[in-house]
DNA sequence: TGTAATGTTTACCAATCGGTCAAATTATCC
DNA sequence: GGATAATTTGACCGATTGGTAAACATTACA
C-alpha cells in the first residue's frame, strides 16, 4: 500500500527528493505567472512531465504544493536582508544590499513574482510569516539604520520606508519585467538593463543618504 | 428580441450605463485580487448582485469585461505622468508627480493591483498598449528630464530608471499593502503611512536629483 | 531472488468553469 | 393602455477543475 509523503519510513527516498524537486520547479513556473487561484494542477503536472495523480502522490493538495514553495522562497527572499551587517560601513552595506536584491530580481524572477502574486492577493497564505519573522528581521535592521543615522554616519530618514523603497525598486525589474522591456524598447532589453538599474539605484540611495554638506 | 450591448439603438440606455458601471466596479474588486485566470464570472456576478446570465448580457465574455476594465484603468493610471509639465520647475514637478502617484496608490489601490496582476502575468492583454501609447508618453517625458539635466537644473541620471523607481516606490504602497501594514505594525497602519511615505520619497528623489555642490 | 514497500497509471467523481437559450419580466414610447 | 424593445432569470451544456480508488509497475533490501 502506498503511503504518500513518506509517513512511515521517516527518511525520504532518492526518488522522493528528485520528484519533489521537479514538481516544485514546475509549480514555481506556473504559480509565479498565474497566482494560486489561476493555476491548475494539470498545468503543473504537464510542466513537470508527469501525470496529475502522480503529482498528487507527492503533494496531496494544491495548497500543500503552494505552501512548500512559499516556505522555500520566503527563506531565500530574506537572505539579502539577513546579510545586512550592522558592523559594516553604511554606504557599502546599502550598496551591496541593493546589488544583491537586483541580482535576485535578475536570477530568480519567478520567485519574486510568486511572492508578488501572494501579496497582491492579500497574503492569505503567509500573513503569519509577515507579521512574525519578516517584521522581526526588518525591525532589527531598522534599528541598525537608526543607529547609523544617530551617529551621524548617514542622513536622517525613515528606515522603514527606506527598506520599502529598496524592495520595491529592485523587485520592480522582476515583477514588471514586461513593462520595463516594453518601455526601454528592444535595443535596451538585454541583460545590460540590470547594470544600468544598479548604477542608477546605487546613486539614488547612496546620494540620498549622504550627509549633506554646505548647500550647492 | 434582446440585442445585447445596444447594437441596434446605438445610444446606450440609462439602465445600461448603470449596470455596466456596477459590473465593472465588481469586476475590479475581483480581478484586482485574483487576476484574470483566477477570477470567475460567478464571483463577479455575486459581488455585482446580479445573475451570471444577466452579467453576460452586458459583457458577452470574461475577456470583454477585463478589456473594458483595463482600458479604463490604463487611462487614469497614466494621468499623473501626462500632467508632468516640461515648463514647470523640475523639483516641484517631480515632487507633485510623486505626490499624485501616492494619492492614486491610496485612493485607487484596486486599479493599481489590477495593473500589477496584468504585468505579473506577462501583460497578455495589454502588451500593445505598453509598446505603443505608454512607451511614447514615457519617451516624451524622458526627453524633458534629459533636457533639464543638460541645462544643469538637476543632476545627471538615467531618466528611464528614474521613472521606473518612482512608479515602483509609489505603487508599492498599493500592491504590497498587506506587507507594508504587517511590517509597520498595527500602530502605524493608519492612513498616516501615506504621509510618511510622501515625506520620505520626496526627500529621497529631490535630494537625489539636486546638483551636488562641494562634497560634505 | 522473493517480497514488501514505494511509485505510477487508468478510470473515474462531484463541483465548478465559461457560456447559451428560451421563456418570463420590466421599461419605453406612441 | 398596448405594442415593442430591453432586461432578467432558471435551466442547462460541454469542458475543466481538484481530487480519489484501485489496479499495476518498480524499487529496495533481506
Amino acid at each position: 500500500m502506498a503511503i504518500p509523503r513518506a509517513a512511515k519510513t521517516q527518511r525520504r527516498t532518492r526518488i522522493q527528493e528528485e520528484k519533489e524537486e521537479i514538481i516544485l520547479e514546475a509549480a514555481l513556473d506556473v504559480f509565479s505567472v498565474s497566482g494560486f487561484r489561476g493555476s491548475t494542477i494539470d498545468q503543473i503536472a504537464e510542466v513537470a512531465g508527469m501525470s496529475k495523480p502522480n503529482l498528487l502522490y507527492y503533494f496531496r493538495t494544491k495548497e500543500a504544493m503552494h505552501r512548500a514553495l512559499i516556505d522555500r522562497v520566503l527563506f531565500t527572499w530574506l537572505e539579502p536582508l539577513r546579510a545586512f551587517d550592522a558592523n559594516g560601513n553604511p554606504e557599502s552595506e546599502i550598496r551591496s544590499y541593493i546589488r544583491r536584491k537586483l541580482e535576485m530580481a535578475r536570477d530568480f524572477p519567478r520567485e519574486s513574482r510568486l511572492f508578488a502574486n501572494e501579496m497582491l492577493q492579500g497574503a492569505p497564505h503567509v500573513e503569519d510569516e509577515l507579521r512574525g519573522p519578516l517584521k522581526s528581521l526588518v525591525d532589527e535592521k531598522v534599528e541598525v539604520i537608526r543607529t547609523w543615522a544617530q551617529a551621524g554616519k548617514i542622513a536622517k530618514c525613515d528606515p522603514y520606508h527606506l527598506i520599502f523603497s529598496i524592495w520595491s525598486t529592485t523587485q520592480h525589474y522582476a515583477d514588471f519585467d514586461v513593462q520595463v522591456r516594453a518601455v526601454l524598447g528592444p535595443e535596451h532589453s538585454g541583460e545590460g538593463r540590470f547594470e544600468d538599474a544598479a548604477r542608477y539605484l546605487e546613486q539614488l540611495f547612496v546620494d540620498g543618504l549622504r550627509i549633506r554638506g554646505p548647500r550647492a
